[in-house]
DNA sequence: CATGAATGAGATTTCATTCAT
DNA sequence: GATGAATGAAATCTCATTCAT
């Protein structure tokens, strides 16, 4: 599949590169080609405009993110599993690839608003998969049945955004992976039926 | 207050809805200027860069954001209490001024990162009055004696910021602070000794 | 004298300083306010523009400058050693005022051309003064008749003023005075009746 | 030769141009561009910036300007006769080149100090070539051997230039040239081991 | 398919000068 | 006479995109 549309893959890996290194106002188009090993005029064969090269970046990074969570999550029975998965998935290839998290907590919030739109887009079906476990543990009766769902999915997804861009910021001081147990634990207990506290 | 340094103020706030309605970058310094009632080089009497013109805007705004939140939580005495009452303003005021919570929602956020850093700095004190409910929480015995306070200011701070961002990017069309007992209820949750589910 | 027109002196006397110390380009008119203790509207008050200030200061200092060459002058009977008097006097006051020579060799030439004709109109004293010479030594049989004045004068003017400039540009790290001599003796042949030399 | 880089000499030839007729610093970028029949952007393509250009044009003119020189001054055997030929042809290639008189003379010497000194070092094979004829006048014995070398070079050197400039100043109204077996027949004198003038 | 030279629109900031107090 | 806050015109340089080869 590498091999299919090389330039094309070759592209998107030298953006991400630059961007890492240089930031997203460092990162000229010219900068991308040459890191390519291709002439400027060629992004244009395969990408539409400059913004386009972003959004596939996003479109083809996030997907694999996606997809693999997607993949470990099938294989957990309970939502509270299910979410833990994810939470370590989350973290975990966040950490393994340092120039994806640098590019995508910081560089790629530069963008305008568009381009956050069609990313939103793009990270739809991570929030489909937020939903799922949700909805899961409800039908398991494992977290209360009344959530309000998308405002879980907020939390949810706000509170491991939060966490990895401190990190990203913080130069990565703490392994990532680590904070998942305690925040997997807060996460169900909020969404949990509360014995009566008395 | 607001006759002192008039000029100051009038430039801030022009900022604001010039930023509100054009985009970070359709933001023109001249632009603000005009809508400011003064000459484009009035700007540079008062602030040193462009840059310094959002930050300050930043400083000024979130001051008073967080000084509302500040003084409403001196009321209450329970840590979930001031949780709840620190949820209400963060989504009330916010509500109230619609160009405000475009502007730091969305426009702020495609400034670069020399500029992003500086406005973590502002964000500071808020983080602190986060961390001190907690701590409270903990004292009072309300929430759980082992959070780790860093990782929980994390997640109460991504939950409220993603939520709002959300609510502005889909056109405000629901009353955002009608979602704070509901956000309330599910972080008290997180953070609370729970009763052996078994 | 000094004590009529305060302010007018004050400013020159800033203007100077400030010149040499922050070079041409660097010279604010608020900077030369400021320095001259008063404020920038009042430069306006005794001169009609910034132009003006840097012609009176070469009015001012020009004229202290081609005074007291003239009046050295006087006391000398030959032309060559007038010529003497003048060269040793001219490289001795530029030695002496180290901020002068820095403004009129360095820093003034750097305005444009209008000015710079205004600048030619104040040496015109100074270049009756070489004419002068030139004409005592052909009177008194010392140059040859047949002498170019216009030429001469340049040739004088000229070297003179390339000399002070180099001196200038490597910092003073000579003494200028002690170069009268030798080109006293060179411009002196130069317009001495040659024998002939077969 | 003119046909490789052409853009650079048209820009080149467009910038002494633009320069002659509207001035130091009536001479914005896009005036250039427009005269060399380029966009504003491809002068940043030759040039790092608008000073670069002047830079350039200097060491490319002044470069043809002194590789003249040097070629027509190998024949000439005795340094009198060397000392002619240069002046003829420093006169000559300037009265020549009009637009080239008036930008060396007058405009370029607005420029700031830093391209100023840039400039220095363009001359320096000037200079040098200079130095040459005074050594060859004293091994041939026609020079006093006491010379002092580089003052006898700021002399020469400042006689010439001062000359150029009045005549530009004056709009050219005698033949520059003309002037030449005069300022010889003085410089010479001046260097020449005078007879006991008794 | 690939190249890369050329394009040209667009915005921040400075600073001489004014004028109401 | 003196002040100094306010004015606003003006120019360099960048970089995404094109298109002839």
């Amino acid at each position: 599949m590498k091999n299919q549309k090389p330039k094309y893959h070759q592209i998107i890996e030298a953006a991400v590169k630059v961007i890492a290194e240089n930031g997203y106002h460092g990162s000229q188009v010219s900068k991308i080609a040459k890191e390519a090993n291709v002439a400027d005029g060629t992004i244009y064969l395969y990408f539409k405009n400059k913004e386009h090269i972003l959004v596939s970046l996003f479109e083809v990074k996030m997907g694999e993110f996606i997809d693999q969570i997607a993949k470990a999550i099938e294989a957990c029975s309970t939502a509270s599993d299910q979410l833990y998965t994810m939470i370590k998935m989350h973290f975990g290839q966040l950490s393994t690839d340092y120039y994806l998290a640098i590019v995508t907590q910081l560089e790629l919030r530069q963008s305008d608003i568009s381009l956050r739109l069609q990313i939103n887009q793009v990270l739809k079906p991570y929030l489909t998969i937020i939903d799922g476990i949700i909805q899961t543990g409800i039908k398991q009766q494992q977290f209360r049945e009344d959530l309000n769902i998308p405002l879980v999915r907020q939390m949810i997804f706000g509170t491991l955004d939060e966490i990895v861009t401190n990190w990203v910021m913080k130069d990565q001081k703490y392994p990532l992976v680590d904070m998942a147990p305690e925040i997997h634990r807060m996460l169900v207990s909020a969404l949990t039926a509360q014995q009566i506290s008395k």
